[in-house]
DNA sequence: AGCATCTCCAACAGTGGCGTTGGATTCGTC
DNA sequence: GACGAATCCAACGCCACTGTTGGAGATGCT
């Protein structure tokens, strides 16, 4: 087995990923982190400077990975598909919004905010765009209306505890997340649509 | 000054609700509580137990001031008006929203469910109800519909640093706050009233 | 006055995490 | 084989937090 900086690293950035989103910033510590991996603890130090840092290492990338894989499949016209795949994508990667949410809570310096602003900003002139054009509803604010949507993806899983109380479903039964997906594709067409394509 | 059992530990929970809010059950620390209320330490462990009662005891007493003061003020049927007052009661006391956000990250067990979950299903009927009387529209699920209304209200408060970076303004600015509140109205009635009255 | 209760204070034992260090081992390369 | 880089390992100093304890002063009740 020759050496393998890349994947140590990849190893050992997976592992915060995990730790970090199960435990947050506080309660995780790197010596898990490196057991996690089968790294030596020094590594961590070595490779990513302290804990803060690693744990922005680690939400940059998961933010690169959401981009990467939602964005592309098609513009923002279609709101309720756009709503869906933003859904299946939280779905399928709760981390990312706890990750999220633990950095919203410790309120660490946000991770990468140009680059996700000027991400976010694009978004939202498309919503824009679309507004203009007339296929999605001026009724809303553009802006706004995004940060909605992507509510209605990820609230499921920034307080689980709420949707199983009120619900009465447990959030790992393949045909509730199906009931959930719908909903919130039809949700974001009512808010977005025209009233006339509703 | 006689002694005053009671307001020591109203002033203990307040500062207690204060910190858990602002630095989670992980971050925070029971010296820090005692300070900050003036108290000496070992009155927490005296009135509370340990710091996870503590907790627990924090955020029913919050949950409990937001039934209080959300629930008697009128029906279901306006949903617009009961997104309203909720967005209110989330943007006046934010920490109700952070202490449930910190309550679903780290997996503490839950606190009070029982009522908590009757309490919910309480208004989901009503909200089906309402719909079954044609006041609202039935298209969508009574609870998953409850359930984003919520979101609506609390989204902002739950990760306030993609409020900032995608609406470009601060959250402390009251003419913001007045248009975050006339859209989670809006938002509120296209997704729940009969499309004829929208 | 006598007793129980509330409170403060200071210190304690135990634990656990952070970030570092020194040295040993393994691997590629020249 | 010699050198440098990557890795492991064990231990360290330091600090902070939890929950407890023993003793002392203050207050109210009888």
């Amino acid at each position: 087995m020759s050496w393998d900086t890349e994947g140590t690293q990849r190893r050992l950035k997976e592992a915060a990923t995990v730790e970090f989103a199960e435990r947050g910033p506080d309660g995780t510590t790197m010596a898990r982190i490196a057991d996690r991996a089968g790294v030596n603890k020094e590594r961590l130090y070595n490779y990513f400077g302290d804990k803060q840092a690693l744990f922005h290492a680690v939400l940059a990338d998961e933010l690169e990975k959401l981009a990467a894989s939602v964005l592309p499949v098609g513009g923002l016209a279609d709101i309720g598909e756009f709503a869906g795949l933003t859904f299946d994508y939280h779905a399928a990667h709760p981390e990312l919004a706890r990750l999220l949410q633990w950095e919203g809570l410790t309120g660490v310096a946000v991770a990468d905010e140009a680059s996700r602003t000027e991400h976010y900003r694009y978004k939202v002139a498309r919503v824009l765009a679309a507004q203009q054009a007339g296929v999605l509803d001026g009724d809303l604010d553009a802006a706004y209306l995004m940060l909605v949507v992507i509510a209605l993806a990820a609230w499921w899983i920034c307080v689980p505890q709420l949707a199983r109380m009120m619900t009465g479903a447990e959030a790992d039964d393949p045909a509730e997340i199906a009931r959930r997906r719908a909903f919130v594709v039809r949700a974001a067409e009512r808010l977005a649509l025209p009233l006339g394509r509703l």
